[in-house]
DNA sequence: CCAGACGTTGTT
DNA sequence: GTCTGG
DNA sequence: CCAGACGTTGTT
DNA sequence: GTCTGG
């Protein structure tokens, strides 16, 4: 699972340079992130995030909802009542909701500098039930993790562009605290495959694996 | 068949 | 639009 | 996780 | 006791 990531609003000035942005909506960025430190995501609470992604005019950033609303989706929000912030790897191609973005190839990254995970309640011994630790990568200050995206025309014609972070199951460092599932973190020279419309979807899911657990960091966050 | 769901974790 | 649960 | 089920077929 | 549905 990961519901709940962040970036440091200093790094993310550096996302510029950081994923070759060609196209950027500033006002947006000055809006935003103006006074905050982090920028923290839950999946359950609709907010915007920052996405990276290629346009047909250029690599962008742009801020989608999380979590993914399906092309097909014609109701109100308020009466979505499936859970969709995380999608399975395992499940991009049966399930109704992430199926058709997956074929369509509508991938993206989320950029980030850290994401939190609790320990499971059933693995966890007591002392470390209370503690939500906090990763972040030694490799990788932003770092990128995998996502794919959607679009659907809500009640009123109104159009929006929704987002989903793709997750594995857990490797040696995530199963330390322990968490048995962790969103999939691109390498960096996996990076424009992932987000090139060329690529295949049987191409693009060789690259949902575990992060090497060895350059993983995970510290308890208070 | 066909109405109803459409999802993931397990402390978002 | 497509899958699935009864 | 934890409460509740613990079974089968799908036009008989 | 173990699986599963929410």
């Amino acid at each position: 699972m990961c519901g709940h990531f962040a970036i440091n609003y200093m790094k993310f000035k550096s996302l510029i340079d950081r994923y070759g942005l060609e196209i950027m909506p500033i006002e947006e960025i000055e809006n935003i992130f103006n006074d905050a430190h982090y920028y923290p995501s839950h999946g359950d609470s609709h907010t915007l995030v920052p996405v990276v992604l290629e346009t047909p005019q250029g690599r962008a950033l742009d801020y989608f909802r999380w979590d993914i609303v399906p092309a097909w989706w014609n109701k109100p929000l308020k009466e979505k009542k499936f859970s969709s912030f995380n999608a399975r790897s395992e499940s991009l191609l049966e399930k109704a909701s992430f199926k058709s973005a997956w074929q369509k190839r509508k991938r993206c990254i989320i950029p980030a500098t850290c994401f939190f995970e609790w320990p499971d309640k059933k693995l966890a011994s007591k002392d470390a039930e209370r503690v939500e630790y906090r990763i972040s990568l030694a490799d990788q200050h932003i770092f990128s993790i995998a996502a794919i995206w959607d679009q659907c025309m809500l009640p009123g014609n109104e159009i929006l562009k929704s987002c989903t972070i793709i997750t594995v199951d857990a490797n040696e460092k995530m199963l330390q605290i322990p968490h048995t599932r962790m969103p999939v973190i691109l390498a960096p020279d996996a990076e424009s495959a992932w987000l090139s419309p060329s690529t295949p979807a049987e191409a693009a899911a060789e690259l949902l694996r575990q992060y090497p657990a060895e350059q993983m960091i995970s510290a308890a966050h208070y």
